[in-house]
DNA sequence: CCTACCGATCGGTAGG
DNA sequence: CCTACCGATCGGTAGG
């Protein structure tokens, strides 16, 4: 029985917040998961709300660097959207309780923490919608497509993956990442 | 200044679930949003789950009738999928409290009550992904689309409108809609 | 719907 | 990381 690190408690938190809720896990909750008492838990951090925090910004920071990653690795519109969305999914399923937690309970942040969340959020969202203008410019997509709209509609379809996917299903992660992508193209390109 | 009905502590209770969640309402707090305190809700319930189940089961139910009319008031498969789109976007922005806590909140509830919800929303999917199949079947829609997976990610897009449409936008409910049929067919039909 | 209250649990602290 | 504890708040009840 090694001891446990702040790391640990976090990354138990995130599990706990995912499945439970922020307002619905306690501390002694949270202590007996990691074989300790409530009270305990503050030797490593300084309040509950600290644990949201830092779960919801590692949420936001694995979106932005994987954004930043597929913007690298591709240089076409399509090509773009397309590492864009593989890179989403591959943050949900590698990270699962954190974007739980990052999508369902950053609500629960106070004011300051919560709009620094969503300036994020709305950055990355940002990256979506520039790549669709510009292949609305590029003409790849069709002319009249609204680039915001189509990035808010492309974000609802992957952020929902968290809710529905089971990664023991037949559908395996390189065939969800193909069909979110042609489901999300077609209305750029019909 | 009357009396509180059941109906309105329901109706209370559901405003305060979608905002703050289920674990984040204190029954105090939802006395003093109708005037009286916490204990006095008593004599209009019998638990706090009580709420929950009645807010819950309420919003399962308008999306199940709201899916009748849509399938009585048409009868091609596209018309079929544009009156569900529709009547889905009229429960959301009608019944915004009660959608959010059938959405976020139904997990909060114990084995027996969530899983008739689940049971609820897999037969309201349901509806959906027949009418897909039968647009697929009658060449309406291409052949091959896969009506499960095309469900999925049109209540994908349309549950998320709870999360970033507002009102008092530029976008209206019936360019809304119109934007939803266009991104959603768009895959169907491509 | 209020008064008066219940035991249980909450997040958190002091000191070791 | 535990012991021993704090005041505050939780959902809920009895009796009116």
């Amino acid at each position: 029985m090694l001891r446990n690190t702040r790391s640990d408690v976090v990354r138990a938190a995130g599990r706990m917040f995912a499945e439970r809720g922020y307002h619905g896990t306690s501390m002694r909750e949270l202590g007996r998961e990691l074989g300790l008492l409530g009270s305990s838990l503050y030797a490593h951090i300084d309040s509950k709300e600290d644990l949201l925090v830092e779960v919801v910004d590692r949420g936001a920071a694995l979106f932005t660097e994987a954004a930043e990653r597929a913007l690298a690795a591709a240089d076409t519109a399509s090509g773009r959207l397309r590492a864009l969305i593989a890179g989403h999914i591959d943050v949900i399923l590698e990270h699962r309780d954190v974007v739980r937690t990052f999508l369902n309970e950053a609500r629960m942040l106070d004011d300051a923490h919560r709009l620094r969340v969503v300036a994020a959020r709305d950055g990355y969202e940002a990256q979506f919608r520039s790549v669709i203008a510009a292949g609305v410019d590029s003409g790849e997509f069709k002319t009249g497509a609204d680039p915001k709209l189509a990035s808010i509609f492309t974000l609802s379809v992957l952020n929902a993956v968290e809710r529905w996917y089971r990664t023991e299903g037949e559908l395996d992660r390189s065939a969800l990442v193909d069909e979110l992508y042609r489901f999300v193209v077609a209305a750029l390109i019909a």
